[in-house]
DNA sequence: TTAATCCGAGACAATAAGTCGCAGCTTATC
DNA sequence: GATAAGCTGCGACTTATTGTCTCGGATTAA
């Protein structure tokens, strides 16, 4: 029997898309990896992927530009961008064109599957005030995005040193 | 000379939307307020109006459910989506119900201008990022002011410790 | 009155940030 | 292809900020 969907990972972290595909193969999903802009677009073209999960940071190349070019040539896929750093500021750009959904890392396998096909029982009608934490993080993710991922420049920006912005981002990553 | 356009706000905080309607008076812009549920949607009929801003936050109403209802009326109604704690999950629903933008308290009137037309190449032209302190400041007022006053409160819900908010609250109130 | 809650603040330990320096790596520029 | 400039990661040290515990006094509700 053969698998009822299939995927297309773009992510440049290679082991997160081994550990992904073997995942989605035991949900009976049948995944393809590619690791940069190029190939991502390359991949698309074959017709029995119907569904793809797409990193924003693709080392140096941007997802979100890719975003609207694999719609272009495949204007039927569903395409639920999934980043480790996750912004509202991308978040709305990424649905602004055209992704079905949003989510950070970490998440399951279950919660990717049902990120493609989002309840409308809505999520959280009151949220909560972010804690100043989570607002900071927020913030800092943004201008890092626009600085390119440019840490010098970010905490220039943020008017905060270096080394500071450095081991925040450090221990983000590490957890997160 | 009639003005150019008519806005409606949709915005529980009666002071908020006052001052808003006096800056966008100076941009030539018309404005209506409606600070509930219902009289949003029966303001909404106005043919002259073609531009919403809506508050998730309705004094227990929920501006994400309100958000469909008006598209639903209007479909051709531009809605921008400004809130005073943003999320990245509200953010994701707001724009998949059909929203132009999602921006969060404070914003400049020019922001909230802009905030109507979305730039696709996200071009240079954007005011300096705010720091990491100025971040922090604006939204601990937010939420003192949503917990009216109330530090104990308000520490609770930004989970940082009373001692640590008093001391902020302390040394900001020496410097103005 | 009693109990609960909030507030300001002192004191000290734990944690985080600022500072300096260095080596390795890219990326322009000539 | 060498030089220079910029970015990066990280160790080590000093300084600043937070977390924690603790009062006493003020305010509020039962």
């Amino acid at each position: 029997m053969p698998p009822k969907e299939h995927w297309l990972l773009v992510d440049d972290d290679q082991a997160f898309t081994q550990v992904l595909i073997r995942s989605l193969a035991r949900q009976d999903i049948a995944a393809t990896a590619a690791h940069d802009y190029a190939s991502a677009l390359e991949t698309i073209t074959a017709p029995e992927i119907q569904r793809c999960v797409l990193d924003l940071n693709l080392a140096g190349e941007s997802g979100l530009q890719l975003l609207p070019e694999l719609l272009k040539q495949r204007p039927d896929l569903e395409v639920l961008v999934l980043t480790g750093y996750g912004s509202i500021a991308t978040a709305v750009e990424a649905m602004r064109r055209g992704a079905v959904n949003y989510l950070c890392k970490p998440v399951t396998v279950q919660q990717l599957i049902r990120g493609f096909d989002p309840v409308e029982g809505e999520p959280e009608l009151r949220p909560a005030p972010p804690s100043v934490e989570e607002m900071e993080w927020e913030h800092i993710q943004r201008v890092l995005n626009e600085h390119d991922g440019n840490i010098s420049a970010t905490a220039r920006a943020l008017n905060m040193h270096r080394r500071t912005l450095q081991r925040k981002l450090q221990k983000h990553s590490r957890w997160r």
